[in-house]
DNA sequence: CTTTTATGACTACGTGTGTAATCAATAGGG
DNA sequence: CCCTATTGATTACACACGTAGTCATAAAAG
């Protein structure tokens, strides 16, 4: 069940991982300005993640309602594990600190990190 | 200057991150027994990151020895970032977790966390 | 010298992706 | 009731990607 989703289809994800069930229509909404998107995309990138089973469709009169299959944790933990294979042997420590050298972490970021760490000690 | 590296192209960089520079033939060597592609497979990977910018050439007779622009910090840096900001708003510490949730980070994996927050703080 | 082999350049070809347009049907506005 | 806007379905189309094959050429082997 591998399930391959593109950078324009992840867009789509993230807003239907934020709220669902929703329409195609209010799908294009919530990405208006973020994305410069023609509604007909927004529909296409839709169908083509119903076709991959990473959404679900409810018949809503002549529409449909979309929700996620693939859940955002799912994907997240695949997404993180894959780059960090790739880039590091699967080591987390150097992502982390690509990350910090790229624009900084926060204050508050660091001291999640550190709760984090603390938990996984344990 | 954006760079686009594919997943396969990925694998590529990857042994020319670790030697450089090195012949089309030499990079498929190393690449045997990991990936089952054909020398030509790797050929033309290799001219696609040339043309992409990613790797340089320098003449060594009737062949190239390539090397990478694109530094492996650089690359991975921008992966890091691309990561975090789609699916986390570019905070670290979800990325981090999910990594952990998934098969577990190793004891010294921790250990080199701490010393980088430990870094991060001052 | 001739045959084989290695190499870069160019070409190929199916599938994925980004970005829509067209079509048919229907629901809603007037 | 008719026109328009909306919706899913189908189709389009260029460019990226995975995975090579072909061609010309040059070097090496015999």
């Amino acid at each position: 069940m591998k399930i391959r989703v593109s950078q324009s289809e992840l867009d789509v994800m993230n807003v239907l991982w934020a709220q669902s069930p929703m329409a195609a229509s209010e799908v294009a909404k919530a990405l208006e300005g973020r994305k410069d998107w023609n509604i007909r995309t927004v529909k296409t990138l839709l169908s083509r993640l119903v076709e991959k089973g990473a959404l679900s469709t409810v018949a809503d009169g002549r529409r449909y309602l979309y929700s996620p299959i693939l859940s955002k944790d799912k994907y997240a933990a695949r997404a993180a594990k894959r780059l960090s294979d790739k880039l590091f042997g699967g080591r987390a420590a150097p992502l982390v600190a690509y990350l910090a050298e790229g624009d900084g972490l926060s204050d508050s970021d660091i001291a999640e990190l550190e709760a984090l760490i603390a938990e996984m000690k344990k």
